[in-house]
DNA sequence: GCAATTCGTCAAGCCAGTTGACGATCTGGC
DNA sequence: GCCAGATCGTCAACTGGCTTGACGAATTGC
């Protein structure tokens, strides 16, 4: 170690930054022009089941405030359907149009098209090593499961 | 793979903010009260020397007018040093004050903790090899050399 | 049944970035 | 030398996305 460690810190967001960036601007080439970085966070937490919005704040780590505005925004392209919460008339649920659903697909196959070429670098095992390694790490102070993310977009 | 890959983006954007987070926590408690998750990265390109104003950008991947700012900022609570430009009358210099210097040394010091307490969930060898692949990986697409980092804190 | 809590939104403010424009200085062709 | 054009840094105005504060509507618990 001759010459001083790079922080992890900043490989990460190194790291990140490629990946986001690479999803982009790629997304735009294959017609997919109204995509905000934020979107992918919520894409993931309704990816299986609608969501109740009360529980999003606590998924994505922000305000109930920004979660709304969020949505809206998303509602606003198409990519989320709002809806009440079947059983408190207070509340609304939260989940994936037909066009999120596409664009969740799409959004997939570029990240699993960018992990290839760090694939082509590193070689599958490594890039196991890599996702399985940070995954334990993340989820060893969070009881297990991952933590929510804040704000990084 | 039964369940769904979590896609390496959002390990990063977790892995990013559990260090800073820690960090950003660790600092005011060791008295360091006025420091802005931005100022990392400026601390880190100041480290070894003083840098020309007109290389910030590059480095660290935004518009000149940002780093401008982001300078003065620093300046006004004294952990970095902007003087002329001894070659060119235009341009300033920056340069760590020894606050400056003293508060890189915290950071590195709260890091090390960080990743120490990384290391007793991976073990000392998983945890430098997931350093090398990464570096491996980022530097790969830019001719050896980590890239800038944008906005990102 | 009524006080206290929870859900979601509206509104205003803030922080950090952007673009546009400008004075000051440097550079290169003549 | 000199002058047109480029470069350096800053000021200003704007933007996006978050925050906090406050509120109406609905629910919960004593």
């Amino acid at each position: 170690m001759s010459e001083p460690e790079v922080p992890l810190a900043r490989l990460f967001a190194l790291g990140y930054r490629a990946l986001v960036d690479g999803l982009h601007d790629e997304l735009p080439r294959r017609g997919w022009t109204d995509v905000r970085p934020a979107f992918g966070f919520v894409l993931l937490a309704l990816r299986d089941t609608p969501v109740l919005l009360r529980d999003l704040p606590a998924t994505l780590g922000t305000s109930k405030q920004a979660v709304s505005k969020l949505v809206d925004a998303m509602v606003a392209v198409g990519y989320v359907e709002r809806d009440a919460d079947p059983g408190d008339a207070r509340g609304k649920r939260v989940q994936l149009s037909d066009r999120g659903r596409q664009l969740l697909t799409a959004v997939e196959e570029v990240y699993a098209d960018l992990e290839r070429t760090w694939a082509a670098v590193l070689g599958e095992e490594r890039l196991a090593g890599l996702r399985a390694d940070l995954t334990a790490v993340l989820s060893s102070t969070t009881g297990g499961r991952l933590p929510p993310v804040r704000a990084v977009g």
